[in-house]
DNA sequence: CGGGTTTGTGTTCCTTTTGACCAAATGCTG
DNA sequence: CAGCATTTGGTCAAAAGGAACACAAACCCG
């Protein structure tokens, strides 16, 4: 069962809209690519995608060199490359203990990245909201004024509803009903449109775009902090759900007879994987933080029985709770991410052997399970990829009509 | 988030295709609509729609009557009616304890449907795709040399893969890997597609279209017969997964102490709310079927407090298990189906609680819980409406070029 | 019966891609 | 180094399809 459309009445303007889409898109994925390339990817003639790349140039999007290429007959084919240095967003994270802030180029190029520890604990939304606009004034700064700001993208450990960037929830800050897109956007005074969504969201989106999941159209990301959270790309876009909600895989009840959770239910499955969980196994400190963690991790390679022990059983947990998203969702992909890729090594085992048994064979047999390729910095990656989104979606907002009659005239 | 574009250059001639697929997926969904209610839904302009259906009314899909609407002013706009007599599929179930076979026409009128009592147990293949041909054959004989037999669709409990049909597993038939397509296909020597998908998938996609869940585009069905499996639309459309596994709720593991389940694996969400669950509760015949459920809710009904108690603990933990699926997939709409349907009335009160102490609380704001629409045919209806999905998404397939020159030599 | 309103019809125009032909740029071969 | 094969870019006419406009038809209402 593959299918779905949109009962939407098309124009012959709107297929210029999605091819130029269709261009765009491939060369912000693959960085840069030939005319005779695109002409094979987009299965567009060579004369329509001439058509289009000059508009985009003219839009300076993109830009076409010499080729590269040596060593095949024919006639060289110009590449074309997303003009990274003049279309950028502007990324924005709030981690758990830290800031980070980056201008991202159209073609995935991270132009400068700036990150700062951040005390845990709870904090009030205007005090963080400052620290940001201090880290991205600079870099704002060296966006030219002829430059295009697509947008702003943000990710923030919390739970986001999709529509206008209200952080719901976020345990770790404390927060209840934070309007942060809008304080965002107020506080950098920048007219770019601002998005915010969940952290684990973007990361597995970045994972999907730049990451471990490159090329896989359906994969569960989960990234654990001090709690879990999930992503999921299925048959190629983000799951959003209803609200932008979806994903909450930190709260899936797998232990009726666990612990309390933090979120009033008992025996989530973060309350058996998360960051704390694994504290308390290994008997340290629960109030150290990622020092305590780092610490355990240490002892696990150096063979403690204690820390080993501690993440072994942790590994159960984490394969009960995957077993049965794999279950749900079908990934062919599962990466983990933050916490939950660091302890891979670890429970590698474990956790194959809980899918073994407790998923369905046919949804295991292509499965694999991977740790994460973008390390801290994918959700901030993702918040990239999302704020590039209204431009790769359509491209013809930012093709002037004055470059377009321009050529016109010329031609 | 909600994004995700498919990068694919489009043609000229792609629109045409669009926009006829907009025509007859409108048509289809609703029934009938006037010319002017096709121009307002789809955006088109008066012209173009007169030119598209002009060609669909050339290939027999539509026919346009004169208007039946009266009372309001200007001229009458007539009516387009899907020809639901010439254009039909073929639908096919095999369910725990039935076989059933309709014929379906476009616009979802179902012509003539048959239903058989099937013993429970397991049966081989071969005996059961010569029951449905006996079953179907005389629909069949109804369907014209000139009709337009667009496909068959079939839903079948148990496991299947999308790309080919193949029923990996069906536990309660006893079958592992059974090319049951293409078996069908050559059993009933019809030259039409033959589609098979997993009976939960598949009533899902017929509450989305036709009953509970009609105009929700994030929906989570859950059907209850001996296992318990689910189907899920996500932004509109269902989620299939990589191979087609996706929604096998079922094997959800909710209870690590629980009971072995027949997958082998320990506590699934089958060992909790199945039948064989509410009966062992209800101190029923676990091996009475359909009959001794039917005793059990009668009991209920009647206020017996031995099968009431079975129910509601049953309810909690079907709360259990559908909070976290809530927290995964974020549905605006839960529809409960089959026995789980039958049992909602007794178990609401359990079900919602759960869902108010174990999803986050954004997640569950817009959420509604309610009972199947279309009973024990759902998954029959799902399979007809996979079976006009090519249709549906093509329809110039069906548009004979002969038919677009004739029309064009003539005006 | 005439005005107001809505919608079908037909014509012309505009947008966008296609396809065919030629020119250009490269590798390969003798 | 000349010539050929190959691949690709450039140009222009043609095709396809929808949009826009003007007009006619069909209905309601007073």
């Amino acid at each position: 069962m593959t299918f779905g459309h949109d009962a939407t009445g098309l124009r012959s303007e709107t297929v210029r809209r999605a091819n130029l889409s269709a261009i765009v898109t491939e060369l912000h994925l693959h960085g840069g690519l030939t005319r005779s390339e695109l002409v094979a990817r987009t299965g567009l003639t060579r004369g329509a995608i001439r058509g289009l790349i000059r508009e985009l140039t003219a839009a300076e999007l993109v830009a076409e060199q010499p080729s590269r290429q040596r060593g095949v007959p024919g006639r060289p084919s110009p590449v074309v490359l997303p003009r990274g240095d003049r279309a950028v967003v502007l990324a924005l994270e709030i981690a758990v203990d830290s800031l980070a802030a980056a201008i991202v180029g159209l073609g995935g190029e991270v132009q400068r990245l700036v990150r700062t520890d951040r005390p845990r604990g709870h904090l009030e939304p205007d005090a963080i909201v400052d620290d940001l606009r201090r880290l991205a004034r600079p870099l704002l700064a060296q966006v030219g004024a002829d430059d295009l700001l697509i947008g702003a993208g943000m990710a923030v450990v919390g739970v986001v509803r999709s529509d206008d960037g209200l952080v719901h929830t976020a345990p770790n800050l404390g927060w209840t009903d934070v309007p942060l897109a809008g304080m965002v956007a107020r506080a950098l005074g920048v007219r770019a449109p601002v998005v915010v969504a969940n952290e684990a969201d973007l990361g597995g989106l970045a994972e999907h775009r730049r990451g471990a999941a490159r090329g896989f159209d359906d994969v569960l990301y989960i990234s654990g902090e001090v709690g879990v959270g999930g992503g999921i790309i299925a048959g190629g876009r983000p799951l959003a759900g209803a609200s932008g909600y979806a994903g909450e895989v930190g709260h899936l009840p797998v232990n009726p007879a666990g612990t309390r959770c933090r979120c009033g239910s008992t025996g989530c499955w973060e309350t058996e994987v998360g960051e704390r969980a694994i504290l308390a196994r290994a008997r340290a400190n629960l109030r150290g933080g990622g020092r305590a963690m780092d610490r355990v991790l240490e002892d696990a390679a150096a063979g403690s029985p204690a820390a080993v022990d501690a993440l072994r059983i942790t590994g159960e947990w984490l394969g009960i709770g995957l077993a049965g998203l794999v279950n749900v969702l079908n990934p062919r992909l599962v990466v983990l991410g933050g916490l939950i890729g660091r302890i891979h090594p670890f429970v590698a085992g474990e956790v194959e052997r809980a899918i073994a048994t407790r998923t369905l064979s046919p949804a295991r047999r292509d499965l694999r399970v991977v740790p994460a390729a973008l390390g801290i910095d994918a959700p901030l990656l993702g918040a990239a990829e999302h704020a590039f989104e209204p431009l790769l979606a359509d491209p013809a907002t930012w093709v002037s009509p004055q470059d377009r009659a321009l050529q016109l005239r010329s031609a």
